[in-house]
DNA sequence: TCAAAAGTGTTCTCCCTACACCCATGG
DNA sequence: CCATGGGTGTAGGGAGAACACTTTTGA
């Protein structure tokens, strides 16, 4: 049996990718942690991640990772920080390029090996495996800085939701509360929501109004920017 | 003579740190560039970078480049992306985590190997080598990004400037003008520019009032972050 | 006396904020 | 009949955008 038979002149670090992949589930955000089987950090949650193939863009590893466990190909996903602290995995130096994915938690399946696969609410999240509580505290002010500057809604939401469901997103990623009447003026004012003429009872007490997404001018915003107070 | 002494299991990618220094001239925003003397692209420019040392953070590395390019150690430093196509280096594979810098460019000392080194205003750098014209376009994204949510002048400007030096350096960094009053009243809204007594004669014409930070409140900006808009 | 740059205020409009009332339903 | 949540409108304030005049100097 070979062993390490890749070589080169000056020492080179390991390479992986890894995917913080948030999904909405009503009333809160949540991320999908994996718990390790393995050694260091056995029984500790992670994100998925892995190692980056030798011709693999890290994007590509980093939705190599997305479909393995949620069974999702194209998902929205952005990289938003590279890890580099020498001792930061006790096996060699490892380096990682972290991403963060956006999904719909109806969508997803239980993937390959998801068996210990688990949604968590951002804010019950356990003590981390490695230094997965600092990514996740970059990830989260990243999604926190993009919501001001792209629209978002639609990668975490079903196709069909109330104004008070896109409230209860924004509320739960900026973690503040916003009044129901401005929050639905403004939204509506970028021009982005469709009524459409069927309502749902997400409550007992009263039916509401579903809305949909432009597409076109979803994405136009999405290409051209924006800029949105809160 | 020792060959290839470092093995691993796996195939390893080296690593790398590019720095995309960033001063102003009084009139534009520059970049620092070093023409290359060795191949793959030989003869073109390029940003400093160099391998990043096994025992390293990666922005330590970039500061490290940093300092043998300008002979500054404590400017402001930010990492915005890694880049990790396949075969964006010849050689072998590489992938480049990057920081952008801001310095005053007065303040730069020719460095050890600086005598290739040349500043460039952003809107006449030539073709770069390797994908440096991406990562450039990336930085100055990142950087248009920034203004939006903290003050920076300070890194770019001399210790006491015009109200006219600070609006053209917002002007060239996000490639649109101000109108000149209602600049000032923004800017002197933020409440962190301490007025001089001080004058001084930008242009033979007419004498301008001197400014120089408040770094208590600027810093404070700068940690708590805030919302500006154009 | 003219061109160029600095210093200074006002007005208008729009958007954000705070806030209140009505309606429909289930218990 | 009451608690709960959805739907809608308004009044006030603040900030940004547009905009003009005066002053100083060198040419």
């Amino acid at each position: 049996m070979e062993e390490n038979k890749y070589c080169y002149r000056y020492p080179h670090p390991a390479v992986t990718t890894d995917c913080v992949i948030f999904g909405f589930d009503g009333s809160s955000l949540n991320v999908l942690l994996i718990e390790r089987g393995i050694e260091p950090y056995k029984g500790h949650w992670a994100f998925p991640g892995g190692f980056l193939n030798m011709d693999e863009p890290a994007e590509e590893g980093a939705r190599r990772e997305l479909r393995e466990e949620t069974g999702l190909t194209d998902a929205y996903i952005e990289q938003f920080h590279a890890y580099s602290t020498p001792d930061r995995d006790p096996r060699e130096r490892v380096i990682t390029i972290a991403y963060l994915a956006l999904v719909r938690i109806c969508d997803v399946k239980g993937g390959d090996d998801a068996a210990d696969a688990r949604w968590f609410p951002v804010n019950e999240v356990p003590r981390l495996a490695f230094d997965h509580d600092l990514i996740l505290r970059d990830a989260l002010a990243r999604l926190r800085e993009r919501i001001h500057f792209r629209p978002i809604g639609h990668d975490l939401l079903p196709d069909k939701f109330t104004l008070r469901q896109l409230q209860t997103l924004y509320e739960s990623i900026l973690g503040i509360r916003f009044d129901r009447r401005n929050f639905a003026k403004k939204m509506l004012h970028l021009d982005v929501l469709n009524p459409l003429d069927e309502t749902v009872w997400p409550t007992p007490k009263r039916e509401a109004r579903l809305y949909c997404f432009n597409l076109e001018k979803y994405n136009e915003l999405k290409q051209r920017g924006f800029r949105l107070e809160f």
